[in-house]
RNA sequence: GCCGAAGUGGCGGAACUGGUAGACGCGCCGGACUCAAAAUCCGGUGGGGGCAACCUCGUGUGGGUUCGAGUCCCACCUUCGGCACCA
């Protein structure tokens, strides 16, 4: 019998995919239906692909070719995210150009992919580093600044020492960079920002839209935005004349806030102690917290300065003294605080410190002394020492006093987010330009739409220096202003890679448009994305930017939904030798050498196998052996039973057969459980290897090859041929035949007081009172009644007979 | 500290809605084929007891609900992930 050669047989359906573009859909218009749009996130080409990337892909086109046999236009493209500091550094470290590099990698990537064999629609291939992508993303960026949501401002920002740029704030873990991992420092800076906190609540609200997420990403969602509700209270300081809010969750506590707190960035910190004693002593602590990384910061011991200034407590009218202290972050409400001693375990810490007063104004109910600080904010608690306040159960005393001082214009209710602006700008080379021109008389004009691209310029010498490299191209940067014609220079920094992905699977759908991003058709018919698969890694960074640009761009008009991805799957990473395989790690595992050994099907099935597709699982080669058997096995089967007559189903194989439809259907379609489909399919094979001479042998052969083709195509695509069919990929999804699916007995467990006793094959039909009479006969029941008197029978159709004796 | 997920054989895991714990695979043990090996095939494989039929214990720990609990409830332990000076 001729052996299974997976080489031979791979590289004669790759092929053929290839010749006849058998993944292409094209788009039918928006009323054409059945669309299904199956997108994996878009890979960034550094390197080569490693296992871990070849399970996301190989869950997607599982999919992909399911819902194709399910009779829908399902839209599977693929990508690169090909702007980024990844290439940037491999340049300034190897020699060379990114954009070399990129296309290298690309070319590589490509390559592996097509040896695994994966269901892509290589005619929608977008990369984001080329212009005829990013003249588009330049383009929305317009639209964004014309809509007021892109916008440039100081602020305080993260700034990475090493790739010498800033971060937005979802791009720094634990205090350090997320691509280098060096700790990051503060810095006020004019950045471009997006403003994504004005759709703080649409993001939050607007989860409901989702139809299936994991509920730990939502929850990290939440988590990241940070949504709290309390008040914005007004402190006056009569000195200098004016009014600085404050945002707290506790104005029930406001009677015993003792003093005041600035974060060390105020602006107003300056002018509070312009010409006092104390202002060479403030001045040189806010240069020294300044100087100061951010988990740096977080982790020394709480300090501060007094101003010499006081403010007046809105409720109690006391003065209290302003201090500025580094707890306090200007990032967070309006950057100062009222302090409340005995009731905030940071004020406490401080205020013990300092030796400032530290009264009680708040009381269990119950009567009992409380420790300070005493924290508690429900009806268990009660306001004391709160003048008219005083005795009010605290959630009352917050409505009441908050509504109090409204009444005298000193505060009212306020929402404050953990969320801030999206920072896009980066002082780096190799990412899109962002198109604007600095105007001395103008300001910041916007390129002329039709000028787009703002071509990114060869330059020479692009190593970081803190301040983009695109700065020192001197032809490029100057440019005639378009609104006056004066001399104006060029915006120099790039923008955000995750700018570039957050509107790609938007480009997917219309891809050789040169004359818009997109036409609104295009979107209608494909969008928003049926199944979303990705890492955990971006709960917050992509998925994040990307529910954002949406809303912006349905605001806008230009696409007709507010969520761009129904559903999402979290597949789990790989591990090996205990780290997540990772290029940056250098434990990666490649395909390369797995697919000339085994073949792409069997390296496909032990991506799958290897345990729940959302879990985190160790890398094992020594499965790969296991598929290989089984696909020996399935060929050999097959090969057997290939010159029986046509596959009639009957017999105890095509019942088999049948439920092994039901199942796998069910867990690919419902629980992504590709793991117990390839087990099922594979008790399948293992039935009929049995004895491949048996009734309904080739049918059950015939079903166990359609049923593996979405995990191992080429493999099937070859045995289908070989009995005689043709273009599995086409074929309808088999379903199970109802009849087929009956059994003539079933196996009845009995139970005596709930322990199995006996195992009895009975017919299918009988009723209740003569399956119990046939469990009593049994004599290992009999044994374990012992003559007892039975108090209670259960019976559960079609499965148990329980006797309960007890 | 807060939020989320998870703890099952030697290993990866299965058991979906409370109803046969350990499917499927790896590994291991025994056997067939072979001069031998590989490949392949057949059988076995949670612990303890028994010649055996069987008995008994067993899903992180301790309780509970139930005729019946890996699954539900309460408390706890451990691991992993997220957030954390956010007022």
């Amino acid at each position: 019998m001729e052996t299974y050669d997976p080489q031979a047989i791979e590289t004669r359906w790759q092929k053929l995919w290839e010749d006849e573009n058998a993944f292409h859909t094209p788009n039918a218009g928006p009323d054409a239906g059945n669309a299904y749009y199956v997108l994996e996130m878009l890979p960034y080409p550094s390197g080569t692909l490693h296992v871990g990337q070849v399970r996301n892909y190989t869950q997607g086109d599982v999919l992909t070719h399911f819902h194709r046999r399910h009779g829908k236009r399902v839209m599977r493209p693929m990508g690169f995210d090909s702007f980024g500091l990844n290439a940037e550094n491999a340049a300034i470290r190897d020699g060379g150009h990114p954009r070399d590099i990129i296309r290298d990698n690309i070319k590589k990537i490509r390559v592996q992919m097509k040896r695994m064999g994966w269901a892509i629609d290589w005619d929608r291939e977008v990369a984001s580093h080329e212009p005829g992508y990013y003249r588009w993303t330049q383009w929305l960026f317009l639209q964004f600044l014309k809509a007021g949501q892109a916008t440039r401002k100081e602020a305080p920002v993260k700034w990475c020492p090493k790739d010498q740029t800033v971060l937005a704030n979802e791009q720094v873990i634990d205090g350090r960079c997320e691509r280098c991992g060096t700790l990051v420092e503060a810095k006020m800076l004019e950045q471009w920002f997006f403003r994504y906190t004005t759709y703080a609540d649409e993001l939050l609200d607007e989860m409901e839209l989702l139809e299936s997420w994991p509920e730990r990403v939502l929850a990290m969602q939440r988590n990241w935005i940070g949504r709290s509700e309390g008040a914005e209270l007004l402190f006056r300081v009569d000195e200098l004349d004016i009014d600085i809010p404050v945002f707290t969750t506790r104005a029930d506590t406001v009677f015993g806030a003792t003093f005041f707190v600035l974060a060390p960035e105020h602006p107003l910190v300056p002018k509070l102690v312009e010409g006092t004693a104390e202002e060479s002593s403030v001045l040189d602590y806010v240069r020294r917290t300044a100087a100061r990384s951010f988990a740096e910061r977080e982790e020394k011991e709480k300090d501060g300065v007094f101003t010499g200034r006081h403010a007046t407590n809105p409720a109690n009218g006391e003065a209290i003294p302003i201090w500025v202290a580094d707890y306090v972050l200007m990032e967070y409400g309006s950057g100062a605080i009222m302090a409340v001693p005995g009731h905030d375990e940071r004020d406490y810490e401080f205020a013990t410190k300092y030796d400032l007063p530290i009264p009680q104004v708040i009381a269990p109910v119950d009567g009992s002394e409380p420790e300070l600080p005493y924290v508690a904010k429900s009806d268990e608690a009660k306001l004391v020492n709160s003048g008219q306040f005083s005795d009010l159960p605290a959630p009352e005393g917050e409505k009441q006093i908050v509504a109090w001082l409204g009444g005298q214009g000193r505060g009212q209710s306020a929402v404050s987010y953990r969320l801030r602006d999206w920072l896009l700008s980066r002082q780096r080379y190799w990412g899109c330009p962002i198109p604007v021109v600095h105007c001395p008389s103008c300001g910041i004009v916007p390129v002329p739409e039709d000028e787009l691209p703002v071509l990114l310029p060869d330059i020479e010498d692009y190593a970081p220096r803190g301040k983009s490299p695109l700065e020192s191209a001197e032809d490029w940067i100057r440019v005639p202003c378009p609104q006056c014609g004066a001399e104006a220079r060029r915006e120099a920094d790039t923008m955000d890679t995750f700018v570039d992905s957050s509107w790609y699977f938007l480009r997917y759908c219309d891809p050789h448009n040169d004359t818009a991003p997109f036409e609104r058709a295009a979107i209608d018919e494909w969008c928003p994305v049926d199944q979303y698969i990705g890492g955990i890694e971006h709960a917050v960074m992509h998925l994040l930017y990307a529910r954002y640009f949406i809303k912006v761009l349905n605001d806008l008009g230009f696409v007709g939904f507010r969520e761009p991805f129904s559903r999402l799957f979290n597949h789990g990473w790989v591990d090996m030798g205990g780290a997540k395989m990772s290029k940056s790690k250098g434990n990666v595992v490649s395909p390369d050498e797995i697919v000339s050994t085994y073949g792409a099907d069997a390296l496909r099935l032990n991506i799958l196998f290897i345990g729940p597709a959302d879990a985190r699982v160790d890398w094992q080669a020594t499965g790969l052996e296991g598929m290989s058997r089984f696909l020996r096995r399935l060929w050999r089967v097959a090969l057997d039973v290939a010159d029986q007559p046509a596959g009639e189903p009957s017999g105890e194989l095509a019942r088999k057969a049948n439920e092994t439809i039901v199942k796998v259907t069910d867990d690919i379609g419902r629980r992504f459980a590709y793991n117990t489909a390839i087990a099922a399919v594979m008790e399948l094979v293992n039935e009929i290897a049995h004895d491949p001479s048996a009734p309904g042998a080739r049918f059950a052969v015939e079903t166990a090859v359609s049923l593996i083709q979405p995990a191992a195509p080429h493999v099937a695509e070859e045995l289908w041929e070989r009995l005689g069919h043709r273009r599995l990929w086409e074929e309808p999804w088999p379903t199970a035949d109802a009849a087929l699916l009956q059994r003539e007995t079933f196996v009845l467990v009995v139970q005596v007081n709930g322990k199995v006793r006996d195992r009895l094959e009975v017919p299918a039909d009988l009723p209740d009172e003569e399956l119990v009479a046939r469990a009593k006969e049994s004599p290992k029941v009999q044994a374990h009644l012992n003559g007892g008197e039975i108090r209670q029978t259960i019976v559960v159709p079609r499965k148990l007979v329980n006797l309960v004796t007890a």
